[in-house]
DNA sequence: TCTGGGGTCCTAGGACCC
DNA sequence: TCTGGGGTCCTAGGACCC
């Protein structure tokens, strides 16, 4: 009998959360993203399926978003709120089996693990308790492995349940074109397409070899696993442990004065240092990005002569950082990261 | 389409050492 | 000194995800 993994995604999360607290709007197109103001530089979190009728998506510009659906209502993003339903989600998730969590409205539930022969039975429980408990709708996905079930949920979206196993995996996906696998993108699914690589299919019956020599040796023969459907189906229950924290923050008018550069990276570094001692673990090294006014985007980093937590030592290291930027244009982007030990 | 912010992981190349 | 090969560390950048 396989042990089956479940993927759990919320449908529409942002939005939803919004509605929650503001029943008015339900049935309305609603876009989160920036600070509310569509005439500002940003772009789109999440579009109820009322706005995504109108071609308004995540990622999408909040200013295009706008000119799309006009009649929309444009909320800020409003972090706090979603982490507090978020972990109301996980708890209930918790109910039902070992939690990986993904991101705010995601996770992964090992419910094999309580010898689970119906799945869709569970899947289903899952959703009776989530809705429940938060009042909102989520989709399942149900596979022998994270991948198979993360991919599922596409199919069941929204609000139903789906199944993919390696029985299924090529009659659903293998005429998909490449970037429909978790993990390959549009760039990747151009360098494979350079290799007549096109479909799920043919990327699962090329030599790994061969995937290697354009992506190296060990993203090459990961290609080629995904492919197949091949992947881990260990739900890790562990406390993630963060490798970085980092602020950024788009100008909504370039920086043209590199003493005005200094003194927001200066300020970056202080925010990033107030994340850093509440990590309770010194960083190692800080690293800083500056995207110049035509959307280059260069980085350049400091290691610590020692770790440390201290404000005014990471905001020097950031500075040390920024010196080796030499380019004076104007700046439409600074971020300051800062690195933990391994 | 005038293109966010939070992250993670992998790779390639150079430095350095034996 | 015309000049190998391997290992490791560091850095910048690429790609991806939510």
């Amino acid at each position: 009998m396989p042990r089956w993994v479940l993927h759990v995604d919320l449908d529409q999360f942002i939005a939803a959360v919004e509605v929650l607290r503001r029943p008015e709007l339900a049935g309305l197109p609603v876009v989160v993203g920036g600070d509310g103001d569509p005439s500002k530089r940003g772009v789109v979190a999440t579009a109820s399926y009322e706005a995504r009728a109108f071609g308004v998506h995540s990622g999408l510009p909040l200013r295009t978003a706008l000119k799309r659906c006009p009649d929309a209502v444009f909320l800020p993003v409003d972090k706090p709120a979603y982490e507090a339903v978020s972990d109301d989600v996980m708890m209930t998730l918790r109910e039902f089996g070992t939690v990986e969590v993904l991101g705010w409205d995601e996770a992964f539930i090992d419910a094999g693990a309580a010898g689970d022969d119906d799945p869709e039975a569970t899947a289903r429980s899952i959703q009776r308790r989530v809705r429940e408990a938060t009042d909102l709708d989520c989709t399942v996905g149900i596979g022998e492995n994270k991948l198979q079930a993360k991919l599922a949920t596409g199919f069941g979206k929204p609000a139903g349940v789906a199944t993919l196993t390696y029985d299924s995996w090529f009659d659903v996906l293998g005429e998909s074109s490449t970037d429909a696998l978790w993990g390959v993108g549009a760039k990747t699914a151009k360098k494979l397409a350079e290799l007549d690589i096109h479909t799920v299919r043919d990327l699962a019956t090329t030599h790994p070899d061969t995937v290697a020599k354009r992506f190296g040796p060990t993203i090459g023969p990961w290609l080629v696993r995904v492919a197949r459907g091949v992947a881990s189906a260990r739900v890790s229950g562990e406390a993630w442990l963060a490798r970085s924290h980092g602020k950024e923050f788009t100008y909504q008018h370039d920086l043209e004065h590199w003493d005005e550069v200094v003194r927001e990276v200066t300020r970056l570094a202080h925010e990033v240092a107030g994340e850093v001692v509440a990590e309770g673990r010194p960083a190692v090294r800080v690293v800083v990005k500056v995207r110049y006014a035509p959307f280059f985007t260069s980085t350049h980093g400091h290691k610590l002569a020692e770790p440390t937590s201290d404000a005014d030592a990471l905001a020097a290291a950031a500075l040390v950082a920024l010196a080796r930027f030499t380019d004076r244009r104007p700046v439409r982007l600074l971020g300051v990261r800062a690195e933990f030990g391994a």
